[in-house]
DNA sequence: ATATGTGCAAACGATTTGCAACCCT
DNA sequence: AGGGTTGCAAATCGTTTGCACATAT
């Protein structure tokens, strides 16, 4: 199953367990501050700055420090469970699942929006063709306007 | 003239007033760390990083100061002279010349590569198309990497 | 029991800002 | 003369790290 999949499959249930599980399914010691950095990503669902998850982590466990979720982003990030975007000015952001598709952050609403994988990969297989640079855009945010705020 | 080729034009001379010229054509005060900025800009022609921007200027004015670099770089910005491009995790570039297409920048080498206009053009035409987003990549780098380099 | 994770504070790199002195026009 | 511009130092923001303590397995 792929991690998007696992983590959507949880999100529905209430069960407390379900970070706990994927965290052990992973090889990841199941500690507190973990446990909850993960449930605030399945709760919230889109893109997170560290400060912002934080915050969601701290309701269920106060004392998180934001030191902590920055390592705890990186090791789930080894173990492929989120990915982070860069997105210009401000922090990175940070999101269920492996290596994803090409972002948009929208210059209004600030919102995160996944671009198709039909037109992606059509950009770059032309890129591709036309000066033989191969992107791989995982992690770096493109800027824009919405269909909301346009 | 475009900015660019107002910067090509001026490139190939030798000329000390070059810089300075272009700076009084834009409503800038002439004053020595502008020019030395600028002059570094046409001499190096690609983008640079503030810190790389600053050494190559220093060659010429040598107590400008980094902090002077980037008020510079915002006026000269706000003139629409140069543009900055975020990179990543790295400091961001700054190119000559105003709003470019889509820069891609290489994983291994690190360089600059701008993607061919149609190629992004037709991209973002398709982004619009499938889901009303409009991208400006003005400011914002992708990640791959490049013919050299593969 | 041992390796691993944690809080905290301090270091870090990139960028911005307050301020007194300075220099173009 | 006068206001924008500079250098410097200090503040800021996002992120990383060193260390003594706590915890999961």
């Amino acid at each position: 199953m792929r991690l998007q999949d696992e983590a959507a499959a949880l999100k529905g249930q209430n069960n407390v367990d379900d970070a706990e599980t994927m965290l052990r399914t992973h090889n990841c010691k199941a500690t507190a501050p973990r446990i909850a950095v993960l449930r605030a990503l399945l709760r919230h669902g889109g893109a997170l700055d560290i400060a912002s998850l934080t915050k969601l982590a701290q309701s269920e466990v106060p004392e998180i420090h934001e030191a902590t979720v920055y390592r705890t982003i990186g090791t789930l990030s080894d173990r492929g469970m989120v990915t982070h975007v860069h997105a210009g000015h401000g922090p990175s952001l940070v999101r269920l699942g492996g290596d994803h598709g090409l972002i948009a952050l929208c210059r209004t609403c600030n919102r995160v929006t996944e671009l198709p994988t039909a037109t992606v990969e059509r950009f770059i297989l032309e890129a591709q063709e036309a000066i033989g640079f191969t992107l791989e855009p995982g992690h770096f945010a493109l800027e824009g306007v919405c269909a909301n705020c346009a």
